[in-house]
Parts: structure tokens; C-alpha cells; sequence
DNA sequence: CGAGGACTTGATCGTATTCAATATTAGTGG
DNA sequence: CCACTAATATTGAATACGATCAAGTCCTCG
């Protein structure tokens, strides 16, 4: 994981929580995952929850119909899969996007963790406070905004994710999104998605192609954005 | 509060919990709010959370150019506006759409309480926890469902919360909210939403006019929801 | 009974979807 | 390194769902 990334991960092994390292904790709890493999499906009962260590994750919801919902995008530092009650069915999927590294905690870990340190509850609370807010931040473009809007909301979005976690987003940034995945995250259809890249791309605001993102006005992405930031 | 919402609320003084009341934490903490006024609004610090005692009140957030999206409808029992962080501003209003009885808590309200029964803590992170998952699946209806299925998903949601405060779902129920509430609340116009409600009354799926919300036929408004309930 | 607001209905318009064809990129084996 | 293929993305044309504008109707409340 990317240093820069550590500070919003929940608990970073090897950080100045080091002394409350345990062997059970992190026993088979590194693994890599390629592109398109599932670190859980929704439905699954499944009793582990992970720091996204390196690469990209899609995390989505199904409605009935099949309709995919893409409910975040998961960038190094993200905790995911964490539930209170870790008996319940997980409530999304995730898929890696590029290859990924991903660290585990059982239930069992967790608890332990929490137990040592009371500041990680904390910690944990804050991350889904956040996570909420985020959440609500994101219906309310997807339900109000207009297309080209909501296009600006996720890459604006994204951009600033990014540069938290240090990169320079001045430059041309990789971006490994597949058109589907950003239609999926902001509902509409891959097809004016890409009608609408093109009115951003000739308006000089942002391009994003080939599997790369390059802002040129983000001021003018955030306002288009109409949400605020 | 109806004694059967209860047990959504966070804390409830008078229960099991009775020995931890303590005198600070309730001071000027009961009280009234008429249709139309507002608890905080989105943007405020306001160190203050709440248990929604009685009524029905609505959680809305603005787009910069105006546009409402209502992130939540709040039912007796809700627990609204705590945030890890008081200091923050919060990122939505919550605005009384009946009279509304709330119990108001301080930071250092919740905090004594905290230390005096850990148990609290679980609550409040399981009470997070449920706010996400309902803003994922809400998200996911809103960003991709037709306008007939987030209708059906928007009611069916509701006559469930509804029912779990032990009110009879086969009975007439009392529903104040107005097209509008619940046209932000799906992102659809208020035009659109009385034409759906037409086919879904004309289908004896549901009816919900002036007021009275009348389920006729509840698997069918499940189904038509595409959400898993 | 009258006035104002909320809701419904009708007609038209526009944004985004759908279907289909083309173009571009990435991946594979010769 | 260059065809060849499959997958992904773009573009075009037609359609449709929902928005907008406007008129009319129905409740509510004084």
C-alpha cells in the first residue's frame, strides 16, 4: 500500500500500532487477487474484513433484474467488508478491478484489536460515518444531477481521492475503470456516458481514455459537479 | 414513542438502561418541533444527536443548484445527526414533516454514557451500519430502477419500517408525506410520480392519496420494488 | 361557501436509452 | 513484428421514459 494510503486505512500492521501485532490476527490474511476475481459476492455469509492494500476495487450491488449498481470505488487505504454483526449476509460484492492486495481480519482479530486499543473503535466508527456520508453524497447526484453532472461528481470525486493519497493530479493518472464500471457507478448507460466524455473532453474540463484520466480545469469539473466538496 | 420503536432507538431512558440516566444528559433534551421546522440544517455545527420520539421527519440534502434529494425518512426511533466528529458540519437537514417529539443528546451526554456501558458502543456502530446498508440499497434502486419499481421500492420500504413498529400494514395507514417528499426522495418530478401512482392504484398493487397510504397487494409490491428485501 | 394549496391530467418537449454499425484497443499466435 | 480476433469504446438513428409547462380538479381550512 501506498505510505500516503496508510492514514485512512482502520489498523496498519507495522505502524505505530506495531505492539499490538498478534500472529492470529494476520495468519493467511495476505492475498493477492487478479483482475475480475471476487474478494466476497453479496449474499455471502462471510466473516472477514479487509484493508485494500494495492490497486483498485469495484464494490456493487444487484437489483432483482440483474442491474448493477456500483456502490464505491475502492482505492488503497479503503476498509471493506466490515459488519457489525458478521453473521448477516454481506450486502455488496467485490471485484477487483486491477490486480489487488488486500489484508484480512477475522471477527476473532478484530475484536482482539479493539479490546487493546480503545481508540480503534474510534477509528472504526469514523471510517463508516464517513462511509455514510459519502454514501448520501453519492444518491443525491444520482438521483438529482443531470448526466453530465453526475460524470463530473464521480471523476471530481475520484481526482480528490486521489490526490489524498498523494498523487500528483496534474499529471495524467492511471485510471482503470472500464466505461461500464463508471455507467454502473453514476446510472446511466455506457453508451451516453460516452457522448458525454466527449462534450467534457471538447470543453477541456477532463479527459479520460485509454485507461487514463487527465484533469485540465478542476474547477470547473467540481462546479459542474454541483455537489459540495 | 410508540413502545415498539423502542428497540431501534439507540438509548432509551425509563428502559433496562435506567441506572445509567444521568441528570446533564436530559437537561432541555425533550422537545417539539411543528410541520415545517427544523432540527439542523445541512452545514450547521451542531453538536447534538438525536432519537426521533414521535412523528415522521424527513433527512434531505441540496445540490448547489437547488435540487432536494431526501436521503431518509425518519420514523419514531431513528437515531439522527451524531457524527464521530461534532466539530464537522453536518451534511444534511432534518425538517419535521408531522409534529416531532425528539430526545436530544449532547457530545459529553453520549460520551458519559459510552463509558458507563460499552455495550452502547456496539449499538451505535450496529445503528451506522444499518444507515449504510440502507443508503447502498437505496442508491441502488434510485440509480437504477424505472420510475414504476423505485415507487414500489420507496413504499414497500416504508410499510416494512412501519410494520416493525407494530403498526397493521392491512390496515389504512397514516402517511404525511407529499408527493413532493417522496418525488426527492426517488429523484422523480412530483408529475411523474402521480401518474405511477395511478397505474399502481389501477393495478391493485397499492393506493396512497390524501394522506392514507393502503397496501393492497404486498408481494406484488416487492416484486415490482427489484430490491432484496 | 370561498380561497388557497396540493394533486391530477393533458400536451409537448428533451434527455437519455436502445438498437445497430463502425472504430479502436488489447490480446494471441504465426 | 505483424496479422487476426475478441473485447471495448464510439458514433449514428430512432425511440421512449420521464420532464416541463399549463390547465383543471380536488381537498382542506377558514
Amino acid at each position: 500500500m501506498d505510505c500516503e494510503a496508510r492514514k485512512f486505512a482502520w489498523f496498519e500492521p507495522g505502524s505505530a500500532d506495531e505492539l499490538l501485532s498478534q500472529r492470529q490476527v494476520y495468519r493467511n490474511s495476505q492475498s493477492i487477487y487478479e483482475p475480475g476475481e471476487y474478494l466476497f459476492a453479496e449474499g455471502d455469509v462471510h466473516p472477514m474484513a479487509y484493508t485494500l492494500k494495492e490497486g483498485w476495487a469495484i464494490c456493487y450491488k444487484q437489483l432483482l433484474d440483474g442491474q448493477r449498481q456500483v456502490v464505491h470505488v475502492a482505492l488503497p487505504g479503503d476498509f471493506l467488508g466490515y459488519q457489525t454483526d458478521f453473521s448477516e449476509r454481506i450486502d455488496y460484492s467485490v471485484m477487483a478491478v486491477t490486480e489487488c492486495k488486500f489484508c484480512g481480519f477475522t471477527p476473532a482479530g478484530i475484536e482482539s484489536l479493539l479490546e487493546k486499543d480503545l481508540s480503534l473503535i474510534k477509528r472504526l466508527m469514523e471510517i463508516q460515518n464517513k462511509q455514510n456520508k459519502s454514501c448520501k453524497r453519492t444518491l443525491s447526484v444520482v438521483g438529482q444531477a443531470q448526466a453530465k453532472s453526475k460524470v463530473a461528481y464521480f471523476l471530481a470525486d475520484l481526482v480528490e481521492r486521489l490526490e489524498r493519497r498523494g498523487l500528483d493530479i496534474e499529471e495524467t493518472l492511471a485510471f482503470p475503470l472500464s466505461r461500464e464500471d463508471i455507467a454502473d457507478a453514476i446510472g446511466i448507460t455506457p453508451v451516453h456516458l460516452s457522448r458525454v466524455s466527449v462534450e467534457l473532453s471538447n470543453a477541456h474540463v477532463v479527459e479520460c481514455r485509454h485507461n487514463k484520466l487527465k484533469v485540465m480545469d478542476i474547477p470547473a469539473l467540481q462546479h459542474l459537479a454541483e455537489a459540495v466538496f
